[in-house]
DNA sequence: AACGGTGTTTGTGTATACAATTTATAAAAT
DNA sequence: ATTTTATAAATTGTATACACAAACACCGTT
C-alpha cells in the first residue's frame, strides 16, 4: 500500500527505491533488511523484494549472508579506500578518452555545467553542489563514448555517492573541487589526454586519501 | 535429477553451473534461456533458476528483457572492444600497484608460473596455455593487494575469457603474449610502476584491437 | 498470396505455501 | 550466577499456484 503506479517489473522499481533509501541514508550501513518488513512496507510479496535484494547484492550495495538475511553493506574504511583507488582509474580513463572523443556540443555542455557549479549560491550549499558536481562527472563519463565504461563508472559512482557527499562538507573542499574541474576541462579542451587523465585521477584519489581520516570520526552503527 | 551434493544455496550453485555452461559454449550467445527448461534440466523449481539468472544478468553474462525472458548476451563487437578498453586500464592499475606492493613470495610465484608458461608442450597447446595464462593474470591481480580491484578485474576477466581463448589461436599470439608477460615481470621486479602499467595496458588493448577483425570471421548465431 | 484480426498457448512476473536453518527463549546442570 | 542444552519462534530458501502479457497460429477478408 504505497504507490498507485504499477511498473511492469516490480523488482526493478523496488531495486531503485531501496537503492535510493540507502543512498539517502534511510537505510544505513549495517542495517538488517528484513524481507517481510520490506514486503509489507511496499505492499508487495517477498518475491520481488528478494529479486531486488539480489540485484543490489550484485552491485555491492547490500550483502546477503546465506540463511542469515541481507544487510546494507557495512562501511569498511579499507575497502572504501580501495574503491576510490579503482574509481580514480576509471575516471582517469574517462578523461583520457574524452580528450580524444568529446564532441563540440558535449564540451560546451560541460562548460555550462561547470559555470553553474561556480554560482555562489551553489558553492555555499554542499547539497546543491553535490548534484551539480554529479552532473559534471556524468557528463565526463558520457564524453568517453565508451558505453561499457560509462556503465561501470556510473555504477561505482553511485556506490560512492554518499561518501562523496560527506566529503563536500570538509572545509575548502568545494573550492578545490572546482579548481580541479577547471583544470580537467582545460586539458580536455586542449585534447591533452595525458594531463586530463592525471588530473582526473588525482581529483578522485585525493578524496580517498582523505577519507580514512574523515571516517575515523564516524561511528558505523551496528 | 542431476547432482547428489546439496549446496546450501541452490541459486548460487546454479549460477556457477550456468556461468560455466556459457563459458564453455554449451549455451551460446543469443541463445534463449527458458526458465522451465533449465528448472527441469537441473531438477529444481523455477525460483532458484530465476535468482541465478538475475545474478548473471547483473554481471552482464545474460540479458533479461521484461516479459520476454533471458538470453545469453549476444556478442556485440563494439561493446566487446569497449570491454577490452576498460580491462586494459584495470590490468594496468593492477600492474602499477603490484610494482609497489608485491611481496617477495608473490614475485617468486609469479616467475614460477611464467616459467611454466614457457614450457614447449604448453606453448604449443592453446588450451593448456589458456589456463596457465589465466594463472599468471590472477597472480598479477592479487599482487595489487587491493581486494576490490581484484574482485572487479577478476569479474571482467571471466566475462572476456572465452574471447581471449579464441585470441590465443591467432598465429604467433602466444609467443607475443609470453614476451609481454616477461616485460611486465621485469618492470614489476624493478619496481617500475609506470612501465609495468603501460606494458600491462598494451598487453590487453592489443587483443581488443585485433578482435574486430577476428570477429568479422565469426557468425553470431541467432 | 498478403494482410490483419481473434482466440489459443506459452512463459514470465508475483503471490502464497511449505521446508529447512538459524536465532531466540527457557529450563537444567554445574 | 553462568554455561549448556532442549525447545520454540522467526526467517530464509525453495516449491507450487495463479494472473497477465506476449508470441503464435489459425482463419477470414481484401
Amino acid at each position: 500500500m504505497r504507490k498507485k503506479i504499477k511498473p511492469s517489473k516490480l523488482s526493478e522499481y523496488l531495486k531503485e527505491k531501496i537503492e535510493e533509501a540507502i543512498a539517502t541514508g534511510v537505510f544505513s550501513p549495517g542495517m538488517k533488511l528484513d524481507e517481510i518488513d520490506l514486503a509489507n512496507k511496499f505492499g508487495v510479496s517477498r518475491t520481488p523484494i528478494r529479486e531486488a535484494l539480489i540485484q543490489l547484492a550484485s552491485s555491492g550495495l547490500v550483502e546477503i549472508r546465506p540463511r542469515r538475511g541481507a544487510v546494507v553493506t557495512p562501511i569498511d574504511p579499507k575497502k572504501l579506500y580501495e574503491m576510490f583507488e579503482v574509481m580514480a582509474e576509471l575516471e582517469a580513463l574517462c578523461a583520457k578518452l574524452a580528450s580524444r572523443r568529446i564532441t563540440d556540443e558535449e564540451l560546451i555542455n560541460m562548460k555550462k555545467i561547470h559555470e553553474e557549479c561556480k554560482k555562489t549560491e551553489i558553492i555555499e550549499n554542499p547539497d546543491l553542489y553535490y548534484y551539480k558536481n554529479e552532473e559534471f562527472h556524468l557528463a565526463l563519463y558520457k564524453a568517453s563514448h565508451n558505453d561499457f565504461l560509462i556503465e561501470q563508472t556510473t555504477n561505482l559512482h553511485k556506490r560512492l555517492s554518499s561518501f562523496r557527499r560527506l566529503q563536500l562538507r570538509v572545509r575548502g573542499r568545494i573550492l578545490s573541487s572546482l579548481r580541479e574541474h577547471e583544470e580537467i576541462i582545460n586539458a580536455i579542451t586542449n585534447g591533452d589526454a595525458d594531463s586530463a587523465s592525471q588530473l582526473a585521477r588525482h581529483h578522485i584519489i585525493i578524496q580517498g586519501e582523505r577519507f580514512s581520516d574523515l571516517l575515523a570520526t564516524l561511528q558505523p552503527d551496528r
